[in-house]
RNA sequence: GCGGGUGUGGCGGAAUUGGCAGACGCACUAGACUUAGGAUCUAGCGGGCGACCGUGCAGGUUCAACUCCUGUCACCCGCACCA
């Protein structure tokens, strides 16, 4: 008779104990390894079972580690700062410390459901002054390094958030976190200088065990290009425009030249007949967003009645303004080969402009373009140039033009310096003093932190003023330099600021006189797993590298890259949508515990799907775990009590069961290692049924393999089974090669590549022995046939070719 | 347009180096036990009566192809006038 296996008692039971008394650590000679979750944003929401994927990931991960005699370190903190929060308390009349505390505990209650091995007394919160003590702390190094900076610049901003944006937090024109429609505001801001670490933030992703998605993504995102820039003289002016171009091998078929609109030398250049029609064009291209200048493929432009001197063969060629042209990228002004660029064959189509081709493919003749040619080729209408391959005159031209200081070679990147500063309330204040005579100021480190006042309204004002500038008795304060008048930085920081350097608080949470000790970070840190959402793979992740790097570079921490070791986990779809409360197709984990149990669910996030890519939930599919889970439960009661010997067949199961679980699961492949499990345990319940019992040194093991899957019930085995000690005092089992083997083997026989059926044949079986089995087993469907040739594979495959 | 990913039963998905396609599970069908079954157990479950045919599609390499090569289609994700 089938027991229920009363998953309820049990997990209230270990919960209990482990409260109590957390999962022991082995002793601390072991090796150290750090396995991290991405911190959640403690939403109002709470967790839904998208949520619980990575989570179990890691800490499956984390206790295989501690099985494996790892010291490990599993942590889990709270990104708290930001928007949401301060949304609700706008809307609910609560003050975003509240609410956020309010939120920290629910989520807390809601993950202490997993049962993760969590550090709970290494707990950290961005929002704790001391915490934000230590990201104020970076911001003023910074500052005083010069990576931190003031400028007046027009920026992304968001109209319904009323705060300023990094370009990385604009996807596709919009604010990537409410979807508005991103505008520019002239402004000024905090920038830091992430710019200047583009190279090594290129460089260093090589060697990292990163997905290669997120590091493309990161190489895409840094967009190096390597060109020369070449100065073009402007006819009958004083002025010489400075063009960036990747192509200086096409410099003579340089017909035109074009500005972006913001371009600074476009006033001095127009001539007075063009200049109301170029002044009306900066005009309009200053009123459209962003958005709407991607959007506009049809190519726009107005010629500014100037010409541009070719530095190489004097050629006049006219002077344009188009929005085509981007202004801070490169110098702002192209020189435009549209016989070689598509963009710019399309602007000469549209204004007649003339197109010279100088690339002809090889072996071929010139003729009329119908399209510009992109690609390689031998060089034409180029003077001394004239036959080189084009590859070899890129070098070439670039260096003629060092040698006659008409231009130089350089790299360009798309990375842009990061807009830090929020005009918001609910971030940490920028520890910084405005001072009529010593300009802005740090706050001196000892007067860390700078604590984020209390206000009345939290309400943005839109005006590009944080709500903080209305808190005159804060804003008003003196300058530490020279004690006379001054008035505080009102800007916060954005959410980012403290999530680019968390992970290394985790290890030194208490210290209050540096960031962390120099001893700790040796210990643990960089991060060995980092197991999260692919979402921040430009934004978090290239943060915390360059924070990082930063840290390396006034010597806090002695590595430059945080994160060795990176998983992506995929989402959890309902529908074929992400799981979200805004499309209302959440499942909450709750009443799945509360069915099936913490253990059932654990196993079912795993075994719904490759960890890497999406999946799509179905709540049935759990019912085949929760059947797993009573399984097993009923295999242990029924062999409890009974002494059943260790048969050869129960070794060679149980090695095998050894070897399949772990390399699966070191391949991280968690779906097949659940498969395996399953596989294992039918194949023992019917040794248990048919075969006379399995004994429980194979329990044991099986109790061990399962812990890190479903530690309530392995450690309710595991007592079960007598013993007195935690099963995660386990070392985690070793396979036995030899026993592993099978004696006998099972072979297929094709004829002509086609299955027909299996021999068995013995380990030592001969060739010859072999072969004239599978000759007799497919007797019938070679009679009468020639045999072409009989391929033997060893312990894989007989296959006879016959005609 | 560029880059990356994915196409396998009704569904989620398996398949080390090319070597028995569909493991494991869901759903489904039949039976058993039951007052009952949305519990449990047993059996079946790609298509076809069959020889055979089947991994998006069309070719190719090979004794042998989900796997390698060429071409092609669809869907998803990222980037997108970066000169």
């Amino acid at each position: 008779m089938a027991i229920i296996y009363n998953h309820k008692e049990v997990e209230r039971k270990w919960k209990a104990v482990w409260d109590r008394d957390p999962v022991n650590m082995p002793s601390k000679d072991k090796k150290n390894y750090y396995c991290l979750d991405m911190f959640p944003y403690p939403s109002g929401s709470g967790l839904h079972v998208g949520h619980w994927r990575g989570y179990v990931l890691s800490d499956v991960w984390s206790r295989y580690k501690i099985l494996q005699g790892y010291y490990v370190l599993h942590p889990m903190g709270w990104d708290a700062f930001g928007l949401p929060a301060e949304n609700y308390a706008i809307k609910m009349g609560v003050h975003p410390a509240k609410a956020t505390a309010e939120n920290v505990e629910n989520f807390k209650k809601q993950l202490k459901e997993i049962s993760a091995v969590y550090d709970w007394d290494k707990e950290v919160s961005t929002t704790d002054p001391n915490f934000y003590k230590w990201t104020q702390w970076i911001f003023v190094k910074m500052f005083k390094e010069g990576l931190a900076y003031e400028k007046q610049m027009p920026i992304n901003w968001c109209p319904d958030c009323k705060t300023g944006l990094a370009n990385e937090e604009v996807v596709n024109g919009e604010c990537d976190r409410c979807g508005s429609k991103v505008t520019k505001k002239n402004l000024r801001q905090w920038m830091l200088k992430i710019t200047a670490y583009a190279e090594r933030l290129l460089e260093d992703l090589i060697p990292l065990e990163w997905p290669e998605k997120v590091k493309k993504m990161q190489t895409d995102w840094i967009g190096k290009s390597y060109g020369a820039e070449i100065d073009f003289p402007i006819d009958g002016v004083d002025e010489k425009i400075k063009v960036f171009t990747t192509r200086p091998d096409t410099l003579y078929g340089a017909t035109f030249m074009v500005l972006a609109p913001e371009h600074e030398a476009i006033k001095a250049i127009t001539s007075d007949d063009r200049r109301a029609e170029v002044e009306d064009y900066v005009f309009m291209a200053s009123m459209k967003s962003s958005v709407d200048r991607l959007q506009d493929k049809e190519k726009t432009g107005v010629f500014t009645g100037s010409y541009a001197i070719n530095p190489l063969n004097g050629a006049k060629i006219p002077v344009w303004v188009s929005d085509y042209v981007l202004a801070d990228y490169g110098t702002g002004a192209i020189m435009c080969v549209p016989a070689h660029d598509e963009r710019d064959f399309a602007f000469a189509k549209k204004f007649e402009l003339p197109i010279i081709q100088v690339i002809i493919p090889e072996g071929q003749e010139l003729k009329e373009l119908e399209e510009a040619y992109i690609g390689d080729g031998v060089m034409v209408n180029s003077e001394l140039f004239d036959g080189l391959k084009a590859t070899q005159a890129k070098e070439a031209v670039a260096r003629y033009l060092e040698e006659h200081e008409i231009g130089n070679k350089t790299t360009n990147y798309k990375l842009r310096d990061w807009v830090f500063s929020r005009q918001r309330y609910w971030g940490e204040p920028i520890p910084i003093v405005h001072c009529q005579k010593c300009g802005a100021v740090a706050v001196p480190e000892e007067e860390l932190p700078v604590l984020l006042p209390e206000v009345e309204t939290y309400q943005p004002t839109g005006t590009g003023e944080s709500p903080l500038a209305a808190i005159t008795e804060w804003v008003n304060t003196t300058c530490p330099e020279c004690h006379g008048p001054a008035k505080r930085e009102t800007n916060t920081m954005p959410q980012w600021a403290g999530s680019s350097w968390y992970f290394l608080r985790y290890v030194d949470v208490n210290n209050d006189q540096e960031l962390i000790s120099k001893e700790k970070a040796k210990e643990w840190v960089p991060v060995d797993m980092y197991v999260g959402g692919i979402e921040h793979a430009v934004l978090h992740l290239l943060y915390s590298r360059f924070y990082t790097k930063f840290l390396y570079d006034i010597g806090v921490v002695e590595f430059s890259e945080p994160f060795t070791r990176l998983f992506n986990q995929g989402m959890i779809c309902k529908n074929g949508a992400k799981m979200s409360k805004s499309k209302g197709n959440v499942v909450s984990p709750d009443e799945l515990v509360a069915r099936y149990g913490c253990d059932s669910l654990r196993i079912y996030e795993l075994f719904v799907g490759p960890p890497e890519l999406d999946s799509e939930w179905d709540d049935r599919g759990i019912e085949g775990v929760y059947r797993f889970i009573n399984k097993v439960w009923n295999l242990l009661n029924d062999n409890i009590n009974k002494s059943v010997a260790t048969t050869k067949a129960l070794e060679k199961i149980k090695n095998q069961m050894i070897y399949d679980i772990t390399t699966r699961l070191n391949s991280f492949h968690f779906n097949t290692v659940i498969s395996a499990f399953m596989e294992y345990a039918n194949k023992l319940v019917d040794i248990s049924k048919n075969h006379g019992g399995v004994d429980h040194q194979t329990l044991e093991v099986f109790a061990i393999l399962l812990s890190p899957f479903a530690p309530h019930m392995a450690a309710e085995m595991w007592e079960k089974l007598g013993k007195t000690n935690s099963v995660f005092e386990n070392s985690w089992p070793i396979y036995d090669e030899e026993k592993m083997q099978e004696d006998e083997i099972e072979m297929p026989v094709q004829v002509n590549g086609k299955v027909k059926g299996t021999i068995i044949i013995g380990l030592e079986e001969t060739k010859d022995s072999v072969l004239s089995k599978a000759r007799e087993l497919v007797l019938s469907k070679i009679e009468g046939c020639t045999i072409v040739k009989e391929i033997y594979i060893p312990n894989k495959i007989i296959n006879i070719v016959v005609k």
